[in-house]
DNA sequence: AATTATTAATAGTGTTACTATTATATTTGC
DNA sequence: GCAAATATAATAGTAACACTATTAATAATT
């Protein structure tokens, strides 16, 4: 993968920031290390004038490239749907059958990410545990339907999309192929966070155990016709 | 149920406040306050300094009966929580077979509140839009383990922990009933925000399709042996 | 060498969560 | 009915935060 990837960049909507910071120096640190320090300290503790100081830049210069701490997280999440999207498409486009499309798809976007450094200067292994603690504070706010009117969200619903035309095409019967393939989503993540902090709550103690739950559901399902 | 309700209260954990706020009119008024302000602008825009101005109070009485914002949300969440712990356990307490005492637990904890004004001063229809939320952000936080073991989500987790044996008893060689039970809980809150916020990402567009996709969902998987 | 773009430094604004202190009501015990 | 205890209100203040404005220094380009 990593040669392929060599000449790929990952786009997200353009107004997310202000200066573009793959294109200079300085805004590749500006991602390199929120990513370390969002991951660290949480999104609530991280600021710009704690990253400008970490990098040995200015808090105003961070925001040459970011106009909010918001959207420089939008931006990151963005990257990393953008990314997961990349993988699945890649991995999932070869397999002529729907069935095993369809579990390829849910073992790429359920488990855990591991280290690739594909990206010389984003940890995708880090930035997969931030958008497990911090995606959701991204979309659960007031202005949830400004920033989706904007765009801001377009490719994590692409990727939902792409989930269930896959499931349509293991079972074009089923009801709910939308409302399953954003809980696959969204349910992994929830997943490995109760697998850290709630392992009460969960059967999934190992990083691979959210894939088997929602595999196994989600065929049990489809394999099985009594619908609606 | 009004008549029976009477008597009752719903008793959180006492490290979530200073002074029970059920204890007298002004901790009535922030309790029912906070609901309404919290659900029209958002928990962080909401502010004690807001509150005190709307109840014709102050500042830093709220603060007599609150430490903290935080704790106030956890407070509001963990009450809705064992308001729904109860109607679940009132509701399945006198159904023996186990399909549909479960089937009946899942129409509780995924169908969005009807106003029951049971308790004067608590709407429970906008509490219910406040889990929905909010919710999350009251555990997405790096503090999570801290307020895990002080006991401030253990009503949450009872909750799980009942939904997850009414799994096993209707199929107990199932392998992820609490991953089973948190995927309903945290997926129907899920997707009632969909239906709100992101309708091309969900099948769910009226308030009763969260219980009917989930019921479907489970029932399939139960009734259907191939385990792991 | 001059122009331009980028980055850094400094200072400042309004707001926030929360605290401390004092003053004023309200309730309670006797 | 009145003093003591308690609850509430008012005021002021702190440190931190997100973000802006302005100017100074540096680097890249012409």
């Amino acid at each position: 993968m990593e040669r392929l990837l060599e000449s790929i960049k990952i786009t997200v909507n353009d107004k997310l920031y202000i200066k573009d910071p793959e294109s200079s120096d300085l805004g590749k640190r500006i991602i390199e290390h929120s990513i370390l320090m969002i991951n660290d300290m949480g999104f609530e503790n991280f600021t710009f004038r704690k990253l400008g100081a970490e990098i040995k830049s200015n808090e105003s210069s961070v925001y040459r490239y970011f106009e909010s701490k918001q959207k420089l997280l939008l931006y990151l999440t963005s990257w990393y749907w953008g990314w997961l999207e990349y993988r699945l498409v890649f991995a999932t486009n070869g397999i002529p059958d729907p069935e095993p499309k369809l579990a390829k798809a849910i073992e790429i976007v359920t488990q855990t990410t591991v280290k690739d450094w594909v990206f010389a200067h984003i940890n995708e292994e880090l930035l997969n545990k931030i958008v497990i603690n911090e995606f959701s504070k991204s979309y659960l706010t007031k202005e949830v339907d400004t920033k989706n009117k904007e765009g801001y969200f377009s490719i994590y619903k692409r990727l939902i999309t792409r989930i269930s035309e896959m499931i349509k095409a293991v079972d074009n019967h089923y009801g709910y192929p939308l409302s399953l393939a954003s809980t696959i989503l969204e349910g992994s993540l929830h997943q490995h966070f109760l697998k850290e902090h709630f392992s009460s709550l969960t059967d999934c103690h190992k990083d691979e155990q959210p894939t088997k739950y929602f595999t196994d559901l989600v065929f049990n399902r489809l394999n099985n016709q009594p619908n609606v």
